[in-house]
DNA sequence: TATTGTTATACTCTATAACTATA
DNA sequence: TATAGTTATAGAGTATAACAATA
């Protein structure tokens, strides 16, 4: 049928150039709208779901070195949100889990900056492209990520 | 029809909830293919298509403070990526264009830039998944700007 | 007074390099 | 040697506060 796939073309091309400025702003604006440093929700958030991983598992989850996630633990550990300790199995690596303190802060923390996202969805979108955007997140995350297996 | 409402909002909480994670992570993996700083990239971006703005034009379009902007347009204009004149309408403002070296370096940065990102959907997504990310663009977008009329 | 912009300073976040400890 | 992690240091990016210049 014609000349579609020059549009398709056209189209992702668009896609690339804009997606990139459009999720920087909103990564910022997001980043003024928490109480908390977006990476340490973001790392409470993975223990809460695991209960404990150890700072390499955390790293590459978070596609940062490791050096960077051990000051993001460190600093987490220093407030009381996380705690260490050693895996008696394998005595180099640390353990990371939520601190109780740590699972108030998380809940606090999710509830502020979802629901800014929230109010801004219902404000800005229809429901159809509410719906179209929620179909769309979980391609982002797999972009992010680098694939189901990496 | 039952309860479509219900599964509905559990769609966009769960969206609500990934998406600042998923956008975080890729945010941090594009600023590591980039050769020059988001932050510069994304203003010679803007000064492309406009031609030339002042600093609060900047700092709004960008979402962050004009004292912000004043850093990293003087760092632009070090580089010699941009030019910087006073409006002689109104002295107190500067209007910050590109400069030839700024266009030159946009271009390469870009073509890195959406080119990784393109390089990732091909791989990691479906055409039609692709066709839906392109479509849900244009909402992160609106969603970063804070509406039309923002 | 209001607007535009700068300077000074500090914090968050992440990187690279060099190191220690355990396997 | 390889793996897990730490420490030291630096740089990007952005914020707040106080200031100067122009309207």
């Amino acid at each position: 049928m014609g000349t579609p796939k020059t549009e398709f073309r056209i189209d992702i091309e668009a896609c690339a150039k804009q997606l990139p400025t459009s999720i920087a702003i909103l990564v910022r604006r997001m980043r003024l709208e928490g109480d908390v440093p977006a990476s340490f929700a973001s790392v409470l958030g993975r223990l809460e779901i695991v209960g404990s991983m150890t700072a390499t598992e955390l790293s590459e989850l978070e596609h940062v070195r490791h050096q960077s996630i051990t000051q993001t633990v460190k600093a987490l550990e220093a407030k009381g949100w996380v705690q260490i300790t050693v895996n008696p199995d394998d005595r180099r690596q640390r353990l990371v889990s939520l601190a109780p303190a740590g699972r108030d802060i998380l809940t606090d923390q999710r509830r502020r900056r979802s629901e800014w996202l929230m109010v801004q969805m219902d404000t800005l979108l229809t429901e159809q492209e509410r719906t179209l955007l929620a179909a769309a997140t979980p391609l982002l995350e797999r972009l992010a990520m680098g694939g189901p297996a990496d």
